[in-house]
DNA sequence: AGTTCTCGATACAGATGTGTATCCGATGCA
DNA sequence: TGCATCGGATACACATCTGTATCGAGAACT
């Protein structure tokens, strides 16, 4: 009844197809929702049958919750990257600006590239929200991809000595709520993702700290 | 085939069911999602069986088609109540405060009340967003609300001598972003809505106020 | 009061989905 | 090379959902 977590996880065949149904998951979530995707056709999609599934899987609320905790994994690894990359030279600009610039970067570079994956993972917080058992799950992962990205802005104000007029978490917060709205408007739409969307996170960034004036 | 715009339309009684089976629709999907719900399920709450929905709305889209629209309707109508209501007392206090205190007034007052509401239509939004047949009716509804609540914001910033940094479609974007997060947050934490969301709508609209420096 | 028509209930056929139980090929180990 | 185990496929039993076709009660109209 249980997938035991210690004798029949690690074989590299197995976690090669819980990968691929997991990708296939993630994929039918946004294009058909959680409820409109059946075991089946992640199943097909991922080139198995329902014997995989079941082989890997207690159910389809258990692989939601194993698209979560992966999507966290993959939030934080991409957000490290993406500051790695930031140059270290000091302030030959304005401090404020550079940190809203890079800010505002890394924060776009950890967002799922593909919209299919964003509405997947609206898809996933409604489907936690009616399911009591993945709430728990869902939270976890926002509260870690919260607090390690609200922190890491904390860090970034303090060393260009700037604030914000509200707390950081609430910062974090609305600027994924506005990606999350904009991108889902352009997509009903039937538009691409706006290109000035950098600049617009920016300015509401920059609205939020308070330095000069 | 179709439900016929002229013939069948008013009757007292047909009106009733429809409204009927509209909110048992509105409740259930805020409850277990549009596909979750099943035809059987709305009618079975809304004291009916099959035989009247299908006598009244040709599917499920169809119906869900007509929620939006309601909704549109309810939402106008709730906030021009709740415009309704303001006292027009002149600058006793500073003219730029009371204007945010009293726009997100308006602005809470005519969103739903319950969150299970609002969670049907973030489930519609998405229901939306992977039927091609919803996303036009869905646009509309959003638009009419979205222009006419900005177009009001504009008039009372006017009034006051005020100006945006950003254009004020965009700041109603996301104050409806700030609050479906925030709400949705809260249901997920089991917690019930935060008393001061009031106060950080204000905040946030404060901050992209431009006036005096 | 009688007739017509409206509206919703009931019954049915077909499709789809889930979870389990069983089976078979491949892989790893001696 | 022979054997045991693992991983996934197949088959089955049961449940659920949809849309339609048909039927009957009651409202409306005269």
């Amino acid at each position: 009844m249980n997938t035991t977590p210690e004798t029949v996880r690690r074989s590299p065949r197995r976690e090669a197809t819980r990968q691929r149904l997991l990708d296939a998951a993630v994929e039918l979530f946004g294009e058909r929702g959680v409820l409109g995707s059946s075991v089946e056709e992640i199943c097909e999609r991922a080139g198995f049958t329902r014997g995989a599934f079941y082989s890997n899987f207690d159910s389809k609320d258990e692989l939601c919750l194993d698209v979560l905790r992966r999507k966290g994994e993959q939030y934080l690894s991409a957000m490290q990257a993406a500051i790695a990359v930031i140059p270290d030279e000091p302030g030959t600009t304005d401090g404020t600006e550079r940190l809203i610039r890079d800010a505002v970067g890394v924060f776009l570079e950890a967002q799922p590239k593909k919209s299919a994956e964003l509405v997947s993972m609206m898809e996933l917080r409604l489907h936690a929200l009616r399911t009591p058992e993945l709430r728990e799950g869902w939270l976890a992962v926002h509260e870690g991809i919260s607090k390690s990205t609200s922190s890491l802005l904390d860090l970034a104000l303090e060393r260009v000595g700037a604030r914000l007029s509200v707390p950081s978490s609430q910062v974090i917060e609305l600027l994924g709520a506005v990606y999350e709205n904009t991108v889902s408007l352009s997509v009903l739409r039937g538009e691409s993702r706006p290109a000035d969307l950098a600049e617009q996170l920016a300015a509401l960034l920059d609205a939020f700290i308070v330095g000069d004036c």
